[in-house]
DNA sequence: TTCTTGTCACCTAGGTGTTAATAT
DNA sequence: ATATTAACACCTAGGTGACAAGAA
């Protein structure tokens, strides 16, 4: 089984709507996708890998004046399907078992002609990541299991649009009460990702500690949590 | 069979009597050891490691005065031996082939209770790094032959001394000829390490650009070979 | 208009020798 | 005396969103 990494973050970034920058170049995904595995056998050997599928058959456009997106037609022909296999596959279970796998070497580009390797998206488009685990069978006609060699996690909530330039950038202040926004969805992706990004700590205009204490009761104790540990405990999720 | 990268920076190094920083947290090499593989089968598994061994039972002391090395003494008690894998391992033969492997990740401890899985040396003496390349024999009874299944590849101009500060720290002017001084070995270690070490370069007082000029006729072209390139070509080396 | 690209200042992360203080 | 340690300024290397300019 399979335990998605910094939930609370993936959650506070999902209801928001995710969005993901590609660049010619290649840009990590932020939230980074990362999992902790359970009950592997811990002496065979699995690769890990992620790919990426399209959510549905649309192209989206985001409207500034109702901040919100809008279906802007059938989507572009599909990119050349890729995937990402982990740098440490092939690996023993115990291996893997031992930390969190993070997939901080994905690169995400729309660049169609890319030759880096990295996983080919269309921008205005929406994805969903998947993980794979496929299990290394030692037999010599391994070909004839291939199906039953391997298990796919999809995590629902790590969904996002590829874009080139984020378009939900609502600002908000230090101070600003935000439980309107956050339950209407309205709250600006940017802004968090600076919050919660180290590389982004440049933008903050405030002191990281200032606004935890603006959640309302209830809320998700995510950036508290985020800002004080480095290996913070996200809640278990079963696909 | 295995060529040395970098070989004309290891030899000027060895001509002044190479020295490597230990640390209690780990120093990375410098030079770092890379090789060029050839000859390995495309298809098969292979680990690649090092280790080092003392090139005597002898504990070493610098005398300023005379700037050379003098015998004090027997070796202290040996350290934990230790290896270390390339993180790459295991890969098949033609990944490994495919481009230059670079040991750049291992790091040397004077710690005997390191935890960091680093290689454990005595400062004050003398050590030969060794590089060794293990076939992943696919048969089931393949510890039988682990003795034919290795091959172990020494560079002596890679031999240095641990040191926890650079001992050899003679200065150099940038315009100063240095033709006696190569030739006896009294230049400074730490001098080619800050000229030719790309993270030590705040310590440069003139352009690196410049002293290429001052090498001797017949001199080792490397400064300027190694200013100008990310990807040297290095003399073969058969061991 | 809408979307994309390239450059930039500002970060994180970590590899250098220096230096002064400490140990042996 | 000699050897080691820890803090430090100064680098490399590369990940951020902002912004202005360009493309469709």
């Amino acid at each position: 089984s399979v335990q998605l990494e910094m939930k609370a973050l993936w959650d506070e970034f999902n209801q928001l709507g995710t969005e993901m920058i590609v660049t010619k170049a290649g840009r990590r995904m932020f939230p980074t996708f990362q999992v902790k595995l359970f009950g592997m056998d811990p002496m065979a050997d699995y690769m890990l890998l992620m790919d990426f599928v399209p959510v549905d058959d649309k192209r989206y456009r985001y409207a500034f004046h109702s901040s919100s997106w809008l279906v802007a037609g059938k989507a572009d022909p599909a990119t050349p399907g890729r995937v990402h296999y982990h740098p440490d596959s092939p690996a023993k279970g115990a291996q893997w078992m031992k930390q969190i796998v993070s997939f901080d070497k994905l690169k995400l580009t729309n660049n169609l002609l890319d030759d880096n390797g990295h996983i080919i998206l269309n921008s205005m488009h929406r994805y969903q990541p998947r993980f794979h685990v496929v299990y290394v069978d030692p037999r010599k006609d391994s070909e004839k299991y291939a199906e039953e060699n391997f298990k796919t996690f999809v995590f629902e909530e790590t969904r996002f649009t590829a874009v080139t330039a984020y378009q939900n950038h609502r600002v908000r202040a230090c101070g600003e009460d935000l439980s309107g926004f956050n339950a209407s969805g309205k709250a600006g992706i940017t802004q968090l990702k600076i919050a919660s990004n180290p590389f982004a700590k440049g933008f903050r205009d405030c002191d990281p500690e200032d606004w935890p204490r603006n959640h309302r009761p209830g809320a998700l104790p995510l950036m508290s949590a985020f800002a004080r540990s480095r290996n913070p405990v996200a809640s278990p999720t079963q696909p």
